[in-house]
DNA sequence: TATGATAGTAATCACTTACTTACTATTGAT
DNA sequence: ATCAATAGTAAGTAAGTGATTACTATCATA
């Protein structure tokens, strides 16, 4: 918890309204957060937000770099700390599971910013991310052929989206019951079936 | 192509403005559609549209009926037509991905109306729909254990997650590439990898 | 403690949005 | 051809929306 003092240097509010964001977004579709709405969840005066973002494309920017950096980092973290390739893809989906489980307005930012028609930086900032990713995947998967874990003729590409739908799968999921938890529980059964569909032969 | 006559009676003008509205979500943000947009690209005048349609709740309404009627009725006629229950479940993949190709405002609204905070009836819709569909496939899912196509310990209310969720990748990059045709070129692959993962051993 | 810089307030602005209303045009049955 | 029912128009309205502004409170530091 930040500290709740009227005034914060303008650093920490900004990420304050970060964070208010993300929690909105939880509980919200992301496209009708207001800007009075950030505000009033975070105790402030609508026009004071305009002190520390020129305007309010400015604080999705923000947001989608806040979640670029922590989503990556989060899976970096886990993929590091794998034995295998295979270890490595496992690790990561979890990972983002379990983000994706405590910040449940992160997708769906996602998904809301790439559909978007004008191109703005926070679109920019969610089209690399996920290429990052996908090209991150891409490699871990050609590992995992060469050391004879994966089929040997898997489309890294194909394989590569189908990684990333099926967290979409469990999100749309967990969006149809409401229930954000359901997606950890359900989780392993679905990475389970995608390993079985990439593994080498048994 | 419909008749362009100025005055249409009530039931075909609200089919054109659904129509309409599928058109326009092919281009821009669903959320962002606005009434005075929906009528202009009818060449109407915005109120006259609430001479057919009490509100704009409705419209989606509409819309939400207009998809689930034709997506569904596409995807049975594809599954009836297979030879097994592992064709079918292709079938309805690659159906699914044909009228998503054609109309690539479909997906887009479907998951806007999920992560609608309000319960709307277009909400609802949305959600019974892909219920009914999850249904269908797990339905299958089960034939296909029985002709031994399928692996007999699959956990086919994952793989229904999975199958769904692998649409909704392949959505995703699309929209990443910000080309549509890229879903039925990269469409086989995925399901290679998915029904690699849900057959029976080899 | 005084002071200058910074952060927040409250009111307001211009603009957009869904929806309404008083009027007019079109249509099809008699 | 007439006319009543229906569909469309044009100009509104009220309720938001993001952004601005003149003023005030708070804070760190000399």
């Amino acid at each position: 918890m930040t500290v709740q003092r009227k005034h914060l240097p303008a650093e920490e509010r900004r990420a304050v309204t970060v964070e208010a964001v993300v929690k909105l977004a939880a509980e919200q579709n992301p496209t009708d957060i207001t800007t009075a709405a950030i505000a009033t969840s975070m105790k402030l005066t609508q026009g004071a937000l305009f002190r520390h973002f020129p305007n309010k494309e400015a604080i999705w920017q923000a947001v989608m770099e806040w979640v670029a950096e922590h989503l990556m980092a989060r899976i970096e973290r886990a993929a590091r700390g794998a034995a295998s390739p295979l270890a490595a893809l496992e690790a990561m989906f979890m990972a983002h599971i379990a983000f994706v489980t405590e910040h449940p307005g992160v997708p769906r930012m996602l998904f809301g910013e790439l559909q978007r028609a004008e191109d703005t930086a926070a679109k920019r900032m969610a089209q690399t991310m996920i290429r990052r990713y996908g090209e991150r995947l891409s490699v871990l998967m050609e590992e995992g052929k060469s050391a004879g874990e994966l089929d040997p003729q898997l489309d890294s590409a194909a394989a590569a989206t189908l990684f990333i739908g099926s967290i979409q799968g469990l999100v749309m999921q967990a969006l149809l019951a409401g229930d954000t938890g359901r997606m950890r529980k359900n989780a392993p059964g679905t990475f389970a079936i995608f390993r079985r569909g990439i593994g080498s032969v048994r």
